[in-house]
DNA sequence: TCCAGCTAGACAGAGAAGCTGTCTAATGTT
DNA sequence: AACATTAGACAGCTTCTCTGTCTAGCTGGA
């Protein structure tokens, strides 16, 4: 995290990061889903299908339940989301994708496929696949979460 | 930012990112640099050996002038920077590294060269230079400050 | 069966990090 | 000399995150 001249890994990966994440945010805001922040949609992301109770949400997420809380609650105004009472446990409320959200999920979907697009462009297919390869063969040292 | 099964390519840059982020951190703290946040070492790694100006920071670190200052601000109560007149312009000031900050600067680059090497043992050597290649390539289009 | 302990999640309060807007002093440009 | 621009400070607000505390509901052992 520090010398300027040969950029450090950590680095190297959070520039294109940053730059797809803006691509979305931007894409999705021009798409009328303009109320999405991104702490809303690192949590919103890890919604599974039957739904999810906010504990696991903030697990997945990295953050604390209270969190989690605020920012399913955020999502919920939004419309994106729902709570529901989780019929196994009376003590937990399921979140799930509403209609709504359900539509910006595709969109985000379509804006990553182009900026991959675009990438894939620019490095051509066999190196994106092995830098695709090759991340998710880092992830397994470095995803605290599998 | 959504499908959950094939892990889009912005995640998969994020999670080694996050990785190498948290164990900077923690090798700072042990080593005794405690009181460093993530967002003041952003704007830290910027420093030119020089010094550099408060809104040259802000722009490299892609936030607002008012941010920058108080990030330093926090910087400079904490022994990393100290401010002195910029010679060339009445109006600017130059934050520069004092003693304590290059220590500092010594310290992450010893980490980060440590937990490169954890991952060049993963993936070895020839996929870790890939990697890195193919990074500073997509950096060309992803880099919004050069 | 019933109580002890655990779990889900809500509420309160605080701090960090970012923003916009406004202001001043100094610099540059006609 | 007048005007526009720039550096950076201050004020006030929003968002995101934390710790701590609380209640309601579940569960397993005596």
């Amino acid at each position: 995290m520090s010398d300027p001249a040969p950029l450090n890994t950590g680095v190297l990966l959070f520039l294109p990061y940053r730059a797809m994440e803006a691509r979305v945010f931007a894409g999705l805001a021009e798409r009328g889903f303009d109320d999405l922040t991104p702490a809303q949609a690192r949590v919103f992301q890890r919604i599974a299908d039957r739904g999810s109770r906010v504990t696991e949400l903030a697990e997945q997420a990295g953050i604390t339940k209270q969190t989690a809380g605020f920012l399913v609650d955020q999502l919920e105004r939004a419309g994106y989301v729902e709570r529901v009472p989780d019929p196994d446990d009376g003590r937990a409320r399921l979140v799930r994708i509403t209609e709504r959200g359900a539509r910006s999920v595709a969109a985000s979907a379509g804006i990553v496929a182009e900026v991959e697009a675009e990438w894939t462009a620019h490095l051509g297919v066999r190196r994106m696949d092995q830098l695709r390869q090759i991340l998710a063969d880092l992830r397994e040292i470095t995803d605290p979460w599998r």
